[in-house]
DNA sequence: GTATGATTCAAACGGTCGTTTAAAACGCGA
DNA sequence: TCGCGTTTTAAACGACCGTTTGAATCATAC
């Protein structure tokens, strides 16, 4: 009962056009008028817009959470290759997601990219939340895998994780257009394996702490 | 005769609530009030709303990539450090140029760090032309000191520098969020320090056609 | 078949948006 | 002081926004 036709078109549509021209930009009409819906069908289903955002980006965000948690759980922490094993279990999902999503990269991609700069506070908070607890576990994974970093670093380098992965999904056209169509993110495969030699190569950059 | 005070006034309106708002949400209403100028004088001196956007990034961007230019031309690239160097060069602009503006990292840093991803094809395609020049430069100094990389394998990586820095100017709050105060970005030299040292380290990782 | 709750529908509400207009105010050389 | 180009002003324009309403439609259990 819970999930009506109407619901799910609508989160699509909205999904879509929230991508194609951001949360604001993208009006109930324009989305109710993708999905085939009445225009009051997104209050009624959703409450309001913000619900309808909320949903949007719940639908996505809870699977990938879970996927983040549990193939981190499978990587072995003492292998010689740890800090591959993490990456590839914090990128992988992500990517799996963007290529099930009906616009792929393009689609979820670049709204997921843009989320964390989102101007609305509204948003950002719930996205927050939402990543709360991998970021937590993930965290965690590093200080055992790379203790011999300040936590301030561990942090500073995690940060540059997210923002290389982020830029990735975000940008992926910006990167096609000026390699001249070289790159491209299509291949999930590929930008993952790219991802991971540059973030792993950078994370075991030697501690501020440590000699040369 | 070009610059008048309102005219000055209403650029810094705009990046202010730009940046604090989105460029679509922050309206016309907003920014003359806060410039203390009447609602037409946007559509006066700039003709529209979008050439007030177009007139907010060229005033700090033009700056930014000559000196992006002078710095990298100041650069050894057959030094041991040239990696370094060269990095230095391409974050040291930005940071000054967030340091300089009204509201610092949170201001001018926000709206810059979300402008890759904006939804508005005129904004960025006219961010990306401003950018063009500095860009490739910056591959061709990557030639000279990266031979070994693949090319393709090189336009990834500096794609990931420019999401590290996109991700740390966009997101602070972010990671002062997460790190519970422990990492702040309203130092550009620490930023700067951990930017470069992570990712010289994704630099010179080895190429996927070297042996280990 | 009919009653009942869930869903859809067309229409309207008040509000804000970017832009335009025509008059008023200003700055300044002649 | 006058005249003229520049700048500012208040008011209005049409369009679109998110939301609400109350009736119509649907599905289903009795």
């Amino acid at each position: 009962m819970e999930h009506t036709d109407t619901r799910e078109s609508l989160l699509d549509a909205a999904e879509t056009l929230f991508s194609a021209h951001g949360i604001e930009a993208a009006s109930l009409r324009q989305i109710t008028q993708h999905a085939g819906a009445n225009l009051a069908a997104v209050n009624y289903h959703f409450g309001s817009k913000d619900g309808l955002v909320r949903a949007v980006f719940s639908r996505r965000l809870r699977p990938l959470t879970e996927e983040r948690i549990r193939l981190l759980e499978q990587a072995d922490l003492d292998a010689e290759d740890a800090i591959e094993q993490v990456l590839t279990a914090f990128l992988t999902p992500i990517l799996r997601v963007l290529k099930e999503s009906p616009e792929g990269v393009r689609g979820f991609g670049r709204l997921m990219g843009r989320v964390f700069s989102e101007p609305s506070e509204e948003v950002r908070k719930m996205v927050f939340e939402e990543f709360r607890e991998s970021i937590d576990r993930y965290l965690e994974a590093f200080r055992t895998i790379l203790p011999h970093l300040e936590e301030a670093e561990r942090m500073w380098r995690f940060h540059f994780v997210a923002g290389a992965m982020s830029h990735t999904i975000a940008c992926t056209q910006m990167l096609e257009r000026f390699s001249e169509g070289r790159c491209t993110a299509s291949d999930p495969g590929e930008a993952l394996r790219q991802m991971v030699t540059f973030l792993a190569a950078g994370l075991r950059a030697p501690s501020r702490t440590q000699a040369n």
